[in-house]
DNA sequence: GGCAGGGATGTAATCGATTCCACGATCCAC
DNA sequence: GTGGATCGTGGAATCGATTACATCCCTGCC
């Protein structure tokens, strides 16, 4: 492969010359300039982008680490994530967690070891010290979706409380009064903070939510599995069942329909984080959906600003109610019981 | 961040020791090791990627480049990818090509600018000269999914023919008679094999595929979608859609249900390529099953066969039938009518 | 005792770029 | 005509590793 040395001798100027004529330094002549350019055509010169990084510390490269590429939401996340980062002209390398801390480090360390210039972490647990040291050591950085409390990370998410609220009024207003929610891993902040959120609106409603009504998963399908067939064989299952993440919706669909049982006649289900599968799912699946492509495009551009020396700031978008018919048909689309103390927010309903 | 001459300084030798030390070379004293080794822990040395590369030529990485990552199909080829070569110390960087080819193109660019020991593409068209000439060049390269032909890379695929003459087997056993593809893009390989292997097996049936029967999508969800409802509006619409790929199986549902019309009795549909969200749609999909992780670890092992100078071999699977209800159901679940030529191979049934 | 052989280590070249500094040429102003 | 500024260019240092080669010292054998 042709390297710089290779285009100076082309060209009969020196290596410093072609390193300028090609970065569009002003002072080379128009005549170098174009027998550089004759030269490179000719070679087919690339420069060498390993090369460049070793020289110039930077890499132009932002590492995503994500809790796992199966799960469409974070799929989306890393495609609006790479869409932006493009367009500000750098480049993204994608780590897999699949929701395992140790995979996790193992993304970081390599992602760390090429130098990029900055990453972005959906984290899986409450923080290794390999990635808390990094923060520290000034590596810029930023939690997307999940993050680490007590760092000095910016984060970009999706606030889901008024959304919650929603889904909760809106299963009062069918009746139902058992409720209970796959929560994801207590160590993940979106792992806890659904579940709280959830607590929060049933209280507002006068209900409560039991321990036995909380289960918990992990964020993979087989969990949300195995936690509704341990609330179908409770002595008072749930009426409802809310899954924190789409996937351990999924898993619930599955035993539900393993044990003969329909949606929502025998048992309601709504999950967190829309997908379009949801809109053909029998039934269609009633889910709180995240602004996944604002909230990477933001996490992009708040890592770049760290990169480039402005001031990252965090961002946090709200999600919505998105009414499908998992949780019973709203015979009375008329009037909305507005809880006691707040009123809830427009929620969207969905055309199918 | 610390670099080996810190290393060296702090362990009081040169930085050969250090480089020499850290690759396990045998001649090392057991005490310079030690040195070394306690001075990288007390700086937190990890040694840089980039001068690493600069220097051995050698990435340890593989691009792999897929057509959509919104695909679920992709998304778990991607995965079993990342495993893989990670089974054999590798890294992956992926790049999205959005079924676009000048971004296709874009990612190869930036892949190879990275100096990437290898590969993996899944080419969204008939080929650019930019990954023609670099595979004539020499780059490592294996073709997974799609492929280009006339080209001298290892191709790692799935034959679905056997799999679509059960289709069509299954098809004519429900009394469908009229049968019509969203096909993909002819410039893939996907995009008009499966046309063909349709053909193929409805002439075995006596059936034709008339062009008005042959609708042209990309691979994405909105060209299901425009396709079917061309098929709709067509004076004797088609009694079967069978979608080239998840996708737009995906929108030919939206389509179907936007006319309020139902699956399988007012029209079936079936699609290639299985995901685990099809058992849950309404009705459940039947559809055609790749091996895909096989098909991802094989690529790689082609991969790394070639980058360490072995010699790669191409791999094709057999993809398979799943029988859900989206076609009709199956009264009389004994006997399947043998096509004029051919038995058919094995037909699995799916539980649910 | 001297020399060969080999183990441990250091010096320095190298990978392919970027960039500081120096130098020669040109040009303008005084 | 000369001084100084400007422009275009090349030489060489540099980034952080790996590795060929040289060196030194120790051991063992004749």
């Amino acid at each position: 492969m042709a390297s710089i040395k290779d285009v100076a001798a082309a060209a009969g100027v020196s290596v410093a010359t072609v390193s300028r004529a090609l970065n569009g330094h002003p002072s080379v002549s128009a005549d170098a300039r174009a027998r550089v350019m004759e030269a490179v055509d000719a070679l087919g010169y690339r420069p060498n982008a390993v090369a460049r990084s070793l020289r110039t510390d930077q890499t132009r490269t932002l590492g995503l680490v994500i809790s796992d590429v199966l799960n469409p939401y974070f799929t989306e996340l890393a495609r609006s994530v790479e869409e932006e980062a493009r367009a500000l002209g750098y480049s993204v390398i994608i780590g897999n967690a699949d929701e395992r801390p140790e995979l996790q480090d193992h993304h970081v360390r390599t992602l760390l070891d090429r130098r990029i210039d900055g990453l972005l972490v959906s984290p899986t647990d409450g923080g290794s010290p390999l990635m808390l040291d990094a923060a520290r050591a000034g590596t810029p950085m930023v939690f997307v979706d999940r993050w680490i409390p007590g760092v000095d990370v910016p984060v970009v998410r999706a606030d889901g409380q008024a959304a919650v609220r929603d889904l909760v009024a809106h299963l009062c207003r069918l009746g139902h009064r058992r409720l209970a929610i796959i929560a994801g891993p207590a160590a993940t902040t979106t792992g806890s903070e659904r579940v709280e959120a959830f607590r929060a609106a049933l209280a507002e409603y006068g209900l409560s939510l039991p321990d036995v009504y909380i289960g918990q998963g992990d964020f993979q399908a087989e969990s949300g599995r195995r936690v509704t067939e341990g609330f179908l064989d409770l002595p008072e299952p749930p009426e409802v069942v809310f899954a924190a993440d789409n996937l351990m919706a999924l898993g619930a669909l599955d035993a539900v329909r393993a044990r003969g049982l329909r949606v929502p006649d025998d048992i309601a289900l709504a999950a967190f984080d829309d997908i379009p599968w949801f809109v053909h799912t029998d039934p269609p699946v009633t889910a709180i959906a995240q602004p996944t492509g604002e909230l990477g495009r933001a996490a992009v551009r708040a890592l770049v600003d760290r990169i480039e020396g402005r001031t990252p700031r965090s961002v946090t978008l709200p999600a919505r109610l998105v009414v499908r018919r998992s949780c019973g048909e709203t015979h009375v689309p008329s009037q909305t019981p507005a809880p006691p103390t707040q009123s809830p927010s427009p929620v969207q309903r969905s055309t199918s």
